[in-house]
DNA sequence: CTTCATTTTGAATATTTATACATTTTCGAT
DNA sequence: ATCGAAAATGTATAAATATTCAAAATGAAG
């Protein structure tokens, strides 16, 4: 859900900026954003986003998303890495979005892209250059960049 | 203390092997192995190792070691691979071990064991086809040798 | 719109993990 | 060996986190 992705979202970019040593202290932080929530939610969002928690010099304990934890969790982020390089540009046109690519990329981009089911997303057809992204009813540009940047972290600078 | 050691390298072993979901079930691993503790004591030792807990498809959660020897890309695998080849052989004085490698790769190779900050090593010294290894006390000779296992595995065939 | 199924969530709680405190062990210096 | 300081550990408990269960929200299909 819209809210659900936002939420999510956020909590990675409290995570990847500030120093977090609890669920409780990460509650706050969402709550301060406007975010309605509870400890309960909190705890199913860092497991699915795969966030871990590892001891830390300075707070004994601090929350990370590990870059990665096993060697095939590793290879396959960065051969995403490697494929987001391929981006170009988004644009959209009603519930569609047409997403550019580098020659060759489209079809490797679309694939990652439908591996991770996102639920924003219901479909894609790829070419050689270009993805058509087509974007489930009531979903809006922002909530799908949103769900891009979460499959594709790299994509935040060039969709920021 | 030769038990601290030992433990921490077991409980390291165990966590490699991927199937760990909670303290109390490594607690009886260890108990198995005949080491005598409490789910106190490994808190402790995990803080220590940096081992974290992260959400996993089959088992919900698991233990990992998030950084360090098992978590490098294959790039990196193959780098440490090849820098591996070069050494030669290993002796030891006190609480010193010193490595012999082929002319050129003593820095690299020290490098490869800085980066991974073993336990069991304080610090390394380099020269062009030597290393001095500097071993934390209480360290013993096949402690040494395990943890250099632990960071290239290839070195198993000539230490074993 | 209504119904049914599915997903998401919160409250309460169970489970898991970290730590305060006391005790024991280790180790160096007499 | 004996002393004292520092480190390690266990017990008990606090703190943190995961999950159960029920309710609410959402979505699909008539």
């Amino acid at each position: 859900m819209k809210n659900r992705t936002k939420r999510q979202l956020a909590i990675k970019q409290a995570i990847l900026s500030g120093r977090i040593s609890s669920q409780d202290e990460l509650l706050h932080i969402m709550k301060d954003q406007g975010f309605e929530l509870t400890q309960a939610t909190l705890s199913r969002d860092l497991k699915i986003l795969k966030v871990a928690k590892v001891s830390d010099q300075a707070l004994g304990y601090v929350y990370v998303i590990p870059e990665g934890v096993n060697t095939e969790n590793q290879r396959e982020n960065s051969r995403i890495n490697f494929l987001a390089d391929g981006f170009r540009d988004l644009q959209f046109s009603g519930n569609l979005a047409v997403m550019r690519t580098m020659p060759g990329y489209a079809s490797s981009l679309a694939a990652v892209i439908d591996n991770s089911e996102p639920y924003e997303i219901i479909g894609t057809i790829a070419g050689d250059d270009t993805i058509l992204l087509i974007m489930r009813e009531g979903i809006t540009h922002s909530d799908l960049i949103n769900s891009l940047i979460l499959i594709m972290p790299k994509l935040e600078d060039k969709l920021g």
